[in-house]
DNA sequence: CCTCCACCGGAACGTGAGGAGT
DNA sequence: ACTCCTCACGTTCCGGTGGAGG
C-alpha cells in the first residue's frame, strides 16, 4: 500500500478535512458575500432610490448596466436582501421581492406564474398555479388580485433583461410593457422594476413606451480594473481557502492580471482561482501556486473550446473538420474554395446534405465568430478574392474533439491516411 | 492602366418546425 | 383542431472588388 504516497497523503486530507478549500461556494458567481468593495457608489444608488419603499412609497424603476463580471447581480441581491432585513428589523411591512433570470424564464407566462409562486398567489381553489395550460390573462390578473389584496410593493428584478429582447423583440417588449403598465391597474400596490443589461444597445431596442417608464434611472457599473480585481480577490480568498493555501500575493496578482484582460470580469477572476484550487487539491498539494493558476487558465480555455465544438451543428462541424484536415495535411493557407471542396467530399462521406458554397461561405464566418478558426479576406490579384482561413485553436485540440464524434471518426480514418 | 479571377456578402425567397391565438 | 406567425436554415441570384498579370 505504501506504494502509493501521494494517494494515501490526498486520502489522508479528506480525511483532516478540507485541504485548499474552507469555503468554495464563496467562489461561485451566486454568493453572495458579506462586503461588496468597490461598488459603493452602484450600492447607495440604488439604496436611496428603493429606500422609500421602507415608507411605503414606491420606488422608481432601474436599469443597470454593465459588462459581465461587473457585479450588478450580486449588488441588486445584495440591497434587496438588506431592504427586506431592514424592514424585518424595524417590523415593517417588508416589500416582496422577486428574482428573475430572463435568460432562462424566457416568455410571459413564467415571467408572471415566478412572480405568483413568489407572493404566494394561488389558484382560485387554493392549488399551486400550475406550469402550464392557462390562458397569460389570467395568470395576470390573479398576479393582480393577490397583489392588491393589501398595499404591497414588489421589487421585481430581472437579470439579464436584454436575453428577453433579444430573443423576440415584439414579445420581449411586450413583457416589459405588461410589467411596467401592471402600476396603472393597481389600486392599492406598486411595482416595481430593476433590469439588469449586459448589453449596453439594449437601450435602443426597446419600445419607447417601455424605456421611458423602465428606464427611470440608470446605474452604470464599470468594469474593475486590476487593483479592484486584486481587492476581491484577497477578500475572497480569506472566506474560501484555508489560511496559508494561498501564501503570497504572485497568485492573486497573476489571476487579477488574467481576468484584468479580459475587461475586468471579476466572475471570471474568480473562476480562475477555484479552478486553481480544484487542480491543486486534485494533486493532493498544500499550496496553491502561480502554476496552477496558469493550469487553471489552459484548462478553462479548453473547456470552452470543447463545450463550442460539442454543441457545434454537424454542418458546421464538417466545415471545421474540413480546415482541420487541410491544416493537418501541411497545407500553410486555406483558402475558401479548397476548404469548400474538402467539406464536399467530407459531407459525401459521412451522407450529410451538401450545402452550398454560399451557405458554407456563412459557416465559416460563425465559425470565425466563435473563435475557432480566423479568417481574413485577401485578394491573390489574377487568381481571385477569397477568405484566408486557419485554425485559431492547435490542431492537437481540435482533432481529439472531433475524433469524439463518432460520425466524424470515421471519416477521419479514411480521409487523413 | 485595365482586366478579370474567385470569391465576398447583400437581398429576396422557399421550407419545415414549433408556438400563439381562437 | 385549426389557422396564422415567426424563425432558423438554406438556396438562388447578383452586384461588388483588390490586385497580379497583361
Amino acid at each position: 500500500m505504501s506504494k502509493q504516497p501521494k494517494l494515501d497523503k490526498l486520502f489522508d486530507k479528506f480525511i483532516q478535512g478540507q485541504a485548499i478549500f474552507k469555503d468554495r461556494n464563496a467562489l461561485r458567481p451566486t454568493y453572495v458575500p458579506d462586503e461588496l468593495p468597490f461598488r459603493e457608489e452602484q450600492m447607495g444608488r440604488i439604496g436611496s432610490i428603493l429606500g422609500p419603499s421602507l415608507r411605503g412609497a414606491p420606488p422608481s424603476n432601474i436599469l443597470c448596466y454593465g459588462k459581465t463580471g461587473t457585479g450588478k447581480t450580486v449588488v441588486a441581491r445584495y440591497v434587496l436582501n438588506m431592504l427586506i432585513e431592514k424592514a424585518k428589523q424595524s417590523s415593517i411591512r417588508a416589500p416582496f421581492s422577486a428574482f428573475v433570470n430572463c435568460r432562462i424564464v424566457g416568455t410571459n407566462y413564467r415571467v408572471l406564474r415566478k412572480l405568483c409562486t413568489e407572493i404566494g398567489a394561488k389558484m382560485p381553489d387554493g392549488s399551486e398555479v400550475p406550469f402550464t395550460g392557462l390562458p397569460t390573462d389570467e395568470i395576470r390578473s390573479m398576479l393582480k388580485k393577490e397583489l392588491d389584496s393589501e398595499p404591497n410593493i414588489m421589487v421585481v428584478v430581472l437579470d439579464e433583461v436584454d436575453s428577453l429582447v433579444k430573443r423576440d423583440v415584439n414579445q420581449g417588449n411586450d413583457i416589459l410593457y405588461g410589467l411596467t403598465r401592471m402600476n396603472g391597474e393597481l389600486e392599492r400596490s406598486r411595482i416595481s422594476i430593476i433590469g439588469i443589461s449586459n448589453d449596453l444597445k439594449f437601450k435602443e431596442m426597446l419600445d419607447p413606451r417601455v424605456l421611458s417608464t423602465l428606464g427611470e434611472e440608470e446605474v452604470i457599473f464599470s468594469p474593475y480594473n486590476a487593483v479592484e480585481l486584486k481587492g476581491i480577490l484577497k477578500q475572497r480568498v480569506a472566506i474560501s481557502f484555508n489560511p496559508g493555501v494561498i501564501e503570497d500575493d504572485g497568485v492573486i496578482n497573476l489571476v487579477g492580471a488574467l481576468a484584468a484582460q479580459e475587461h475586468g470580469d471579476a466572475r471570471r477572476a474568480l473562476d480562475l482561482l477555484r479552478t486553481a484550487g480544484e487542480l491543486a487539491e486534485r494533486n493532493g498539494e498544500e499550496k496553491v501556486t502561480q502554476e496552477y493558476v496558469r493550469a487553471a487558465q489552459k484548462f478553462i480555455e479548453r473547456d470552452t473550446i470543447i463545450e463550442t465544438v460539442k454543441t457545434l451543428p454537424m454542418q458546421s462541424k464538417a466545415v471545421l473538420f474540413a480546415v482541420y484536415a487541410l491544416a493537418d495535411s501541411g497545407k500553410k493557407k486555406i483558402f475558401t474554395g479548397e476548404c469548400y471542396n474538402t467539406y464536399v467530399e467530407i459531407a459525401k462521406r459521412m451522407s450529410l446534405d451538401t450545402l452550398t458554397q454560399r451557405r458554407i461561405s456563412d459557416l465559416i464566418s460563425e465559425l470565425d465568430m466563435l473563435g475557432l478558426i480566423n479568417t481574413t479576406v485577401v485578394s491573390k490579384g489574377r487568381y481571385g478574392r477569397t477568405k484566408k482561413i486557419r485554425l485559431a485553436v492547435s490542431k492537437k485540440q481540435i482533432g481529439s474533439i472531433l475524433d469524439e464524434d463518432t460520425r466524424l471518426s470515421k471519416v477521419a480514418r479514411d480521409l487523413l491516411s
